[in-house]
DNA sequence: GCTTAGCGTGCAAACGTTTGCACCTAGCTA
DNA sequence: TAGCTAGGTGCAAACGTTTGCACGCTAAGC
């Protein structure tokens, strides 16, 4: 296939040395003489020689490389997390092999098992939505390979992790609502095996109890957090006997999916209906009005993720107590939750 | 670090036989015997033994690795092109390397480098909005290392590559407003040394030309292509004397960006003016009206350029005539084109 | 009974680095 | 002058695989 390239021994050959004396000339490790320095870096130039990382990954016992499973690189909360990854791993100068899990456990572990065979020197995860259990990573833990979760974790199990507050998220966004004067808040969830949407519904709640509102459960809707999911949402909440004067979305799209049902039935956003969405996806700015949204700060969380692995890597400190970085949530207003704005 | 793994060679201890006997016993490659193979295998699971592919690819000259240079991996289309590529890289047994030249052409050079360096057996490239000269390249090139380009390439170089027909896009598009009684259409464009606006911008051309409409400068905005290039752009238009009744944006962005003026002002879309975008991003269903767009396949194209890629690894065939592969885009009708049935 | 074939296995080299150790040559001290 | 230090270099082993070749053994053909 490529070409032979040059190697160390050929740079040897070339100049009558040897090849460790190329090799720790090119490293700068040793005492070699500035003279000899100066010959094998010019020759290297020359020919464009260039290290075969492999070579040396195997011979140090290390590869360069750094392993990441996501549940799929699409989207924006993953792609911009893999950008932060990339940034930090590259700068560290590691390399990044991606896997996607498509949600699925049993990839998951294949890609846990493809990342070990590749000699990744640390591996970052989000779990997928089918994972349950946490069998397939006693196996990385046994390699002492360095292991980080982010966003997605397992309740119960003490891990390493970079993870948002969505407590604080759920929160916040309730909070501003009630801040805004609405009174009877609805709320879109999902699964609640999944730590991020049980946490935005404590929060919601804890909000509403702080106010001394009641929790009523038909105003909480759960559902697949989609755009068809927040249409049939918000029809339901529409059809109590008495309907909700704002929603707190924990998604994005099930906010957007509410908010083509409310310009269906001309109700307008905010003064008849405030919105929050959560994740402050790309589109929430297109919207109209614009929507009010949760940003989780997710190239961050890529960059803090890798931060924390490449720290563990260093320390060989993976026997010492898991750490949990803990980012918290920013809170976007924009006019699909400004009731005081549009009537001042 | 990490833990010493069994090799190869403890299992042959233990066993009292060869390595290679071993080797060849778990690549099922030659004539082993069945029961030998069965100790093997048995022995291998029990240690939980994986080989080392940085060992397998030293030796065999071979790393299993493609790399990937795109100019981010945010965003709708990068992100969906490289998870077209990890799916296909994957299911021939490749792991991906992807590095970001955040449209820069300094550091696309030194991806370049870095992927060389890291032994990838083929690179995949999507060229960044700096990047005007092919030099770089030729240093792959030479190491005979088979390069295959997407979506974003130099004009007046023969390389292997996978395209979007931006043309024909750009003509469906303003055939399709033209079909809707539209007959002053504007178009916001981008950079021109760039393929895909160039294109797009031909085919809207060539679609006036059919309909013996004349092709206005004064309607061609250059600009950004981000959301306040549209809104700019929009406002530029609406202040001529004569308006245009439609506009075909070559990105979704801009489009949005027009949108939300023409709301501000209160026109409306379809009825006073058409709008149309390119790129089918994720938010043009999300819109309201929903913005008509055209979608570039942008997963299948990954997929494309990744069995291209493999193809010519495998034929050794990257002297042959460099292939060129375009994939035609689709329109996906929505209501911010539809006069017709706005006004039926 | 001797050759031949073929099956199963082992030896050893090779891939391109890194690195502990030993060696050599100067220049210095005692 | 012998002994020592230190700077510069080379030797060779090692990392974990793969693979061409050769070896030994058994069974079959003459």
């Amino acid at each position: 296939m490529a070409k032979k390239r040059a190697s160390i021994t050929d740079l040897a050959k070339q100049l009558n040395i040897s090849v460790s004396t190329v090799s720790r000339a090119l490293s700068g490790h040793s005492a070699i003489s500035e003279a000899t320095v100066k010959r094998v870096t010019a020759l290297a130039k020359e020919v464009g020689y260039q290290p075969n990382s492999l070579a040396s990954g195997l011979r140090k016992g290390r590869s360069n490389m750094l392993g990441v499973v996501v549940p799929h690189i699409d989207g924006n909360f993953f792609s911009q997390v893999v950008k932060g990854i990339e940034a930090a791993a590259s700068k560290a100068g590691y390399h990044v092999l991606i896997c996607q899990s498509n949600e699925d456990v049993a990839h998951e572990r294949e890609n846990l098992e493809t990342l070990m065979n590749a000699q990744v020197e640390g591996i970052l995860v989000s779990l997928s939505r089918t994972t349950h259990e946490f069998k397939h990573f006693e196996k990385v833990r046994k390699r002492d390979i360095p292991l980080v979760f982010f966003d997605r974790i397992l309740d119960g199990y003490d891990v390493n992790a970079v993870v948002l507050d969505d407590r604080a998220g759920g929160y916040r966004a309730t909070k501003h609502l009630l801040d805004q004067g609405y009174r009877r808040i609805a709320h879109f969830t999902g699964p609640q095996y999944l730590n991020i949407y049980k946490l935005r519904r404590q929060g919601y709640e804890d909000a509403l109890r702080e106010y001394g509102l009641p929790i009523e459960e038909e105003l909480i809707i759960s559902g697949s957090m989609d755009m068809a999911a927040g249409s049939a949402g918000i029809k339901q909440l529409l059809a109590l006997p008495q309907p909700p004067d704002a929603v707190f979305s924990g998604s994005d799209f099930s906010a957007a999916g509410a908010l083509q049902v409310l310009h269906e039935r001309g109700l307008r956003v905010p003064e008849d209906m405030g919105l929050v969405g959560f994740s402050n996806e790309l589109f929430s700015r297109l919207m109209v009005p614009m929507l009010t949204s949760i940003d989780q700060h997710c190239e961050l969380m890529g960059r803090s993720a890798t931060r924390l692995l490449l720290q563990i890597m260093q320390e060989q400190s993976q026997h010492a107590a898991p750490q949990h970085i803990v980012l918290q949530p920013d809170l976007f207003v924009r006019a699909s939750s400004l009731r005081s704005a549009a009537n001042p």
